[in-house]
RNA sequence: GACCCCAUCGUCUAGCUUGGUUUAGGACAUCGCCCUUUCACGGCGACGGCGCCGGUUCAAAUCCGGCUGGGGUCGCCA
């Protein structure tokens, strides 16, 4: 049976290229119907935090993966000595100022890499390494060595940062009389700007693109096609496609750079394709996290506004961003809106408030009937009166059609804030 | 510096294993047109690439070598 672990040391949040190698790690093990071992590297106590331990596994969780079996490191020191001792025993390793130094025997290593193929070492850069520290703990080549043979791994997929630690744990391997697991070398997420992803260069945690209003999904989708492609032109694949089809042999060997802009099309693509009651569940989920909705706020006014701006979001801040008018009042016309109100249309505008309060059903299709018919009247082209109305609504010059913003804001709410763009045309000067 | 990895449009990639079917396909971004009350969406189109040199071959994006470029690692961090 196939067995994989997913190593986080909680020393920092789950970034990008730490849940890219989670999700190939599940993918792999979980079309092949093996187990996934989520291994806390806890090693260093200074560094590791609960808060960041917290953080991951709600990391993990919110995307949608899962483990079978879940181990810390800091729990399993009596084992590292264990072995420590047995190679000192054997003459493979010493004690020197209160640390373990193990001694590589070194000859020449060969892997066979799943991804990148075979990878020759013919030397190694020191003749020596520590393996217990003097404050007792392991270090990460001998406990990531000892656990993965004592749980079982046998293949190990990780990023390519580790290569170099591959023939040191080979040695390893050798010296305590191990099987050597197959392993696999993911390529590195790089920038935008093609270097290390830093937070220089912009988010890294997966909190941070959940704070951002990314759906799991559509993050995962994203991170799967960088470095991986199913060969068939296709890109939106949902999780259980992908475990379906995921072969770690196509993954590619060439670093990818990480693309804000097509991450937003993705998830813009997983927002469209989402029915208006199941994203109006998300976006109210997310709202209320932000404390962004008024407190009294009903559900299907909130599928309303969210049918309005499906087509023209691509992640659920926008919904900040944009459809502020949908729930407050206080809004401003801005500055490049007010140019639309430079013409002075009080009357106009009069004559369609009448209309609109005499109006039985307020829906958009008769909302535009009676808005086209008004501006006939007046000699008016119905964008003339359009502008200025979206800018007395929204208060903004660009948003959704103006017929189904009317409807959805209400035909109270529509009156109040027209009687609001006389009174502004009425106090400015002509 | 040493060791290791990588190299197709600006970006993500298909093609490379088994050389000819490729005037190198798709997507994002950008630009244009259409749709349209605006912005989006959608439709159509444009722009744009096999890093360089040499070799093998009738034939190379595909195989080999070198160069150049990029990346990673060299911690009692993981």
């Amino acid at each position: 049976m196939v067995k994989v672990r997913f190593a986080p040391s909680p020393t920092g949040y789950l970034h990008i290229g730490g849940a890219r190698t989670c999700l190939f790690n599940w993918l792999y093990v979980r079309r092949l119907g093996g187990k996934f071992v989520l291994r806390i590297e806890d090693t260093d106590i200074e560094r590791s935090k609960k808060e960041f331990l917290d953080e991951i596994l709600e990391s993990i969780k919110w995307l949608g993966l899962d483990w079978d079996e879940i181990h810390y490191q800091s729990q399993r020191f009596q084992l590292y000595h264990d072995y420590a001792q047995k190679l000192i025993d054997e003459g493979k390793a010493y004690k020197k100022e209160g640390a373990v130094f193990f001694k590589y025997q070194f000859s020449e290593i060969k892997i066979d890499d799943l991804v990148r193929g075979k990878i020759v070492f013919t030397e190694l850069p020191k003749p020596e390494e520590v393996i217990i520290k003097s404050d007792n703990s392991p270090t990460y080549n001998f406990s990531c060595v000892v656990d993965d043979y004592l749980m079982g791994i046998n293949c190990v997929i990780r990023g390519e940062d580790h290569i170099s630690n591959t023939p040191k744990q080979i040695l390893m391997y050798k010296a305590l009389g191990f099987k050597i697991p197959q392993f696999a070398h993911l390529p590195l997420i790089l920038s935008a700007a093609g270097g290390r992803l830093s937070k220089r260069f912009g988010a890294t945690s997966i909190r941070e693109y959940r704070d951002d209003g990314y759906l799991a999904e559509a993050l995962l989708n994203y991170l799967l096609l960088l470095g991986w492609s199913p060969g068939d032109n296709r890109e939106i694949i949902s999780l259980e496609e992908a475990k379906k089809i995921f072969d770690i042999k196509k993954v590619n060997k060439t670093g990818a750079a990480f693309s804000v802009d097509k991450l937003n099309w993705v998830n813009s693509e997983y927002i469209k394709s989402k029915s208006i009651t199941d994203l109006a569940k998300i976006a109210a989920g997310y709202l209320r996290s932000k404390n962004f909705l008024p407190p009294d706020v009903d559900t299907r006014y909130i599928e309303r506004v969210v049918e309005l701006f499906k087509e023209r979001i691509s992640k659920l801040s926008d919904l900040m961003a944009w459809a502020r008018f949908c729930f407050y009042d206080d809004y401003a016309y801005g500055e490049d809106a007010k140019k639309v109100l430079e013409k002075n249309l009080n009357r106009q505008v009069q004559v369609l408030m009448e209309r609109f309060s005499s109006m039985d059903s307020f829906d958009k299709d008769t909302i535009e009937k009676e808005f086209r018919d008004v501006a006939r009247s007046l000699s008016l082209k119905a964008r003339d009166l359009v502008h200025p109305v979206r800018v007395s609504l929204t208060g903004e010059k660009v948003g959704p059609g103006l017929f189904e913003t009317i409807e959805v804001l209400g035909k109270k709410r529509v009156l109040k804030r027209l009687e609001r763009l006389c009174k502004y045309w009425a106090g400015s000067k002509e």
